[in-house]
DNA sequence: TCTACAGTTAAGCAAATGCTTAACCAATCA
DNA sequence: TGATTGGTTAAGCATTTGCTTAACTGTAGA
């Protein structure tokens, strides 16, 4: 298992490009073979394999190879680290812009005791 | 207004870098001078403002200089963007492994039907 | 068996990234 | 006014990224 920092570094860099997360969009609706995930694209084979081992090591994608054909699938626990680091940065900050709304609005009303 | 694949480009890979994770997090908890964001680094100053340079293009942070002091802030609307990408990415999935689970389901009432 | 298909490896290259040092500007403060 | 603080710009450099072409392996079908 590889530490949070890390794995969000993978994760968020996969995230980075248009390519691979149109492949993700592909997989996300069910498995695909490489060559199908390479069809819409004007890209050599390699740099496709390229983009998928990215998405594999990031631990976004999962493939088995039966026969001459490599198939490759959402990992379905993926997604999630980023999902939360993110929810959490939210939830951090619209904390804070509540407690400064609350602060205002305790600020307006003393005023106007005093008005 | 920049398209939604360069707006998700800039954001992800705002987010892949540790360093730029650790300023955001700080960010989240309220605005913060480029010194104090500098603090925690063993990193030269230009490598900070660099850093910050990628996150305000990514529309994550914003700043302002009054004085000889810039302080910078989360942008609240920013992070939604790449949630909605992810959450729309794991609705897919998940919705695809319901039917799959439903399909397998039906399945298998038909086989006790026939056993 | 021979041929085509699906994928893979290796090598190389241009551009982007992440950092550094050095020099510099502008706002405070003693 | 002169030194210090906070930030900025420019230039340069090593590494990484994203791609290419060329050569190759293993499987499947005629």
């Amino acid at each position: 298992m590889l530490n949070q920092s890390t794995t969000l570094d993978l994760t968020f860099q996969a995230l980075a490009d248009p390519a691979r997360r149109a492949m993700l969009e592909r997989l996300s609706t069910g498995p695909a073979s490489v060559s199908e995930l390479a069809r819409p694209f004007s890209m050599s084979m390699p740099a496709v394999l390229q983009h998928l081992a990215v998405l594999e090591t990031a631990g976004l994608t999962l493939s088995r190879k039966s026969g001459r054909v490599r198939t490759c699938e959402i990992n379905p626990q993926a997604l999630s680290t980023a999902q939360d680091w993110l929810a959490a940065r939210r939830a951090e900050w619209e904390h804070r812009l509540d407690r400064l709304e609350a602060y205002l609005i305790e600020l307006q009303n003393k005023d106007q005791g005093n008005g």
